[in-house]
DNA sequence: AGACTTTTAAATGTCTGACAAATGAAAATT
DNA sequence: AATTTTCATTTGTCAGACATTTAAAAGTCT
């Protein structure tokens, strides 16, 4: 193992995309155990603070673990669906934050890819998601509920939605997206939006999937998708209108 | 600015976390200069190598940026697609590898997925999708096709589909998945496959996309994921029976 | 004055060497 | 035999130094 020290990239991006290269191979399986950073800074022939930077950037993708002690060291990781749902929503959330994507397109791909899923959804259900969804249903009809609390309570019956699937991949998949966008669609819609509204289209959304009826899932979703971005335009529509006035 | 050295958690991944959330809830805006290490490790009270290792790690998942010589530094740095995507691609690629997910549920979950955005495909496809798609699907009848070619203009193929719906939130999703999924479904079939046939539904879904008939592209989509799965029944049914046979 | 070159200061990249803290194995003790 | 102590190994953290890069600032020449 060795570094090209000509390139002006770091020696410690090489050295971590090099031992990634490994993982993501499969010559380096789950819970092996790499060399100590001093044999590690041996081989690829660096210091131990730079091997140090590299095992720290894999660690930053859960590709790694480190253990202190003794018979210690850095194990490769098996990656987690939580972790890769942790590290997606983040990427995704910032992915919208940063590129201006409009409100149409975001709400767009979020339903594109739940209504994915509806089908598969309304054929495997099982009474675990249904019992779910409705406590969440439910809970979206007390009338001391917070914005906050609502929100997430949104986000957990579109979870518990997805979840019917029983395909972790696509859960993985449609769980970062959610998570991501519906902060953002809460934020800018909640001052408009009517709960009734909402929890009606819930509703039925439930009593589809009890009657495993996708297309009605389907067409349910396709509702919600509309009138999301409806609040929205109002909501835009009014912020350029108040703005406009005092110009 | 504060860390809490009595915690287990390492101290670069502490303020790592810390500085990530500044990014995340846009307190630190895109090409905002990030106080040097020096600076920083006066602020959060360490040392300049636990800064740094705290810079690795969000450099690792693209947050920010460094840059050498003076009024160079860390910048938060804008998250591209492209970056999103790659970072996508290995996390879905370990989760597949790591996580023993049977081959039919990855392969449902990438068709479920790809079908989502076919109604809006055929909606709004233009020419350079079609044009594009077109030389692959050729290049896919060529007889000197290695696999590996093969595979990789499948992936083109489908990657000029997803992105004929104009959605860059939707590609950057959808991408991810294809990217992490047709290598390991390359790897299993490539032996039994038929290229006449995949080229085949490739061509019929290429006409639907040209009428604008998504319905038609869904089934095509369908015909492609029933054809795979059965392709991977029937490898694993011949290693079966291989195995037994040596035993 | 303007264009070019040189200097310089600031920042990251890397290295050396050291000590602290954790941890499990092995040795010593009861 | 069970418990305690010792010990070697490994990561976590620190201090200080030098190399390298870079752009601004100063200097020089036409």
């Amino acid at each position: 193992m060795k570094i090209d020290p000509d390139t002006n990239i770091d020696l410690s991006a090489q050295i971590a995309s090099s031992i990634r290269d490994l993982i993501v191979s499969g010559a380096l399986i789950v819970d092996e155990r790499l060399p100590s950073e001093a044999e590690l800074a041996e081989q690829f022939e660096v210091s131990r603070p730079t091997i140090r930077e590299a095992l720290k950037r894999l660690a930053a993708q859960s590709l790694i673990r480190t253990q202190r002690g003794a018979f210690g060291g850095a194990f490769v990781n098996r990656l987690s669906y939580d972790d890769a749902r942790t590290q997606l929503a983040t990427t995704a959330t910032l992915l919208l934050s940063m590129n201006e994507v409009s409100f149409d397109t975001a709400c767009e791909a979020r339903f594109a890819l739940e209504r994915a899923c509806a089908p598969l959804v309304a054929e495997r259900r099982e009474e675990a998601q249904l019992a779910k969804m409705k406590v969440e249903l439910e809970k979206q009809g007390e009338s001391g509920l917070s914005d906050e609390d609502f929100c997430a309570s949104d986000v957990a019956f579109h979870l518990a939605l997805i979840d019917g699937a029983q395909n972790p991949v696509l859960s993985y998949h449609l769980s970062g997206s959610i998570e991501a966008m519906q902060p953002l669609m809460n934020m800018i819609t909640y001052t408009a939006r009517s709960r009734a509204e909402i929890i009606g289209i819930h509703s039925s959304i439930l009593s589809g999937m009890e009657k495993q009826d996708g297309d009605a899932v389907v067409h349910d979703l396709e509702r919600l998708e509309n009138y999301t971005k409806k609040l929205a335009h109002t909501v835009m529509a009014e912020k350029r209108a108040s703005r406009e006035k005092t110009t």
